[in-house]
DNA sequence: TTTTATAACTTGTATTTACAAGTTGTGTTG
DNA sequence: CAACACAACTTGTAAATACAAGTTATAAAA
């Protein structure tokens, strides 16, 4: 944990700060000189750190004026890189974990295709229900592969995402994605799980997440009530 | 045009080269060392280039190996940053414009906030529908504040982006943005328009692009037909 | 009072240098 | 022939330094 390279520890020293909220939106950072002083780097190893910053949208910079922290909500959501947490921009957001993460091999008709080792090593299965106020607003089938994840399983995912919990205990980071988007007729289940009215249609994705640990991507059906929430999202 | 910083026009230089085809998929840029060596930069000037591509998507690093190529369509889609053009994995995407460009006042129900200058100065208006092997699959509607723009009523926009009419003859780049989602059921002129089935839901998006320009935005309202297609998306 | 100039900040760009770490091909050694 | 070691590449991290360019507050001048 702390052989990481030092830009990489300012930028998690920062970003804890902006999501704790000890840096709020609008708020100025200390300058690149400030920071350089405190943490004991060169200028070029604080802008490297705020680089990444900036990438995940945490703050933008303005030159001149210096480093302002961003909206908390991100919106990183759905549509570009986090989990479905910050994607309706409500922080709390209540889940009900309907399959707990399990072992099993791979579904015959899984809609994408998969390398050998994930293949091999079979797939940890979890199915979500996410809400909104009180109202089911989100339903959401993971598929991951059985590689990195000791006693996962064994874990509590309520009421964390499981984003979360792959970058704090299994220092899994998603670095990015592809994703299929439809609006679609529900299913009778669907529309029973998220209290459909008659009618309503929901939209519907594909995704697979691409992580830093090599062979290893995070595969997910979600069906979204889009009746009083939209996906919001930034880029 | 030539005042651009020396890793902005290497920038340049290599994205022309990836676009067209020079360097294709899968292709090793030359080293950090020969670019460093050829343009006559130093390399940490070389690798801002490179990152800049990077965040573009159009190449990524992999360390002891090299700069690689990635795979034209890019897809950087609807879901990120470029037009509709590039969205639904589809090169030719006929065009059909219901509206030409024109000069108006705003909506008086317009969603999205407007600055001053942005008001004052009224907004180009278009509305266009865009085929997929025939079928119409996108109707949008877009409003543009009327700055920056001179002449673009008597453009032609047949088969081509409004995208790259902004970044060709404006200097318009976009360079972020927010959008909301929803499946909704379409309204009956939106049904005749899509030649939707009875029944069939729609996709709908709401974006405001940011631009290079201040006070520049984008909105866009539109409306797609996922019977057939999906809105494909990297990030 | 209003305007203008300036100084003191901020981030942006760029050079030079050094070593670490991952990848690959080419040897040598068993 | 196969396995290993190593050299020669690649990108990654980091230092120290310099000046350009944008922003803002303050002080001087109109």
């Amino acid at each position: 944990m702390e052989n990481l390279p030092q830009y990489r520890k300012l930028y998690e020293v920062l970003r804890k700060r902006i999501l704790t909220g000890v840096y709020q939106e609008g708020d100025l950072l200390p300058s690149e000189n400030e920071l350089s002083a405190v943490y004991e780097m060169t200028r070029p190893t604080v802008r490297h750190a705020l680089e990444t910053l900036v990438k995940d949208g945490l703050i933008f910079k303005k030159q001149g004026k210096g480093s302002i922290v961003r909206k908390p909500p991100q919106n990183i959501g759905i549509l570009s890189i986090a989990g479905t947490a910050s994607a309706v921009g409500v922080r709390y957001l209540k889940t009900d974990i309907l399959q707990k993460p399990a072992v099993q091999a791979w579904p015959e008709d899984f809609p994408f295709e998969l390398s050998e080792l994930e293949q091999e090593s079979g797939c940890i299965y979890m199915e979500r229900l996410r809400y909104v106020e009180e109202e089911p607003v989100f339903y959401d089938i993971n598929h991951l592969p059985n590689i990195y994840l000791p006693r996962i399983a064994q874990r509590s995912f309520e009421n964390k995402s499981l984003f979360e919990i792959l970058r704090q205990n299994y220092q899994i980071e998603i670095i990015g994605g592809e994703q299929k988007l439809k609006a679609v007729k529900p299913t009778v289940k669907i529309g029973q799980l998220l209290h459909l009215k008659p009618g309503q249609p929901v939209l519907y994705m594909e995704r697979k997440l691409t992580t830093n640990k090599e062979n290893f991507h995070i595969y997910s059906t979600i069906y979204f009530n889009s009746e009083k929430h939209a996906i919001f999202g930034t880029f």
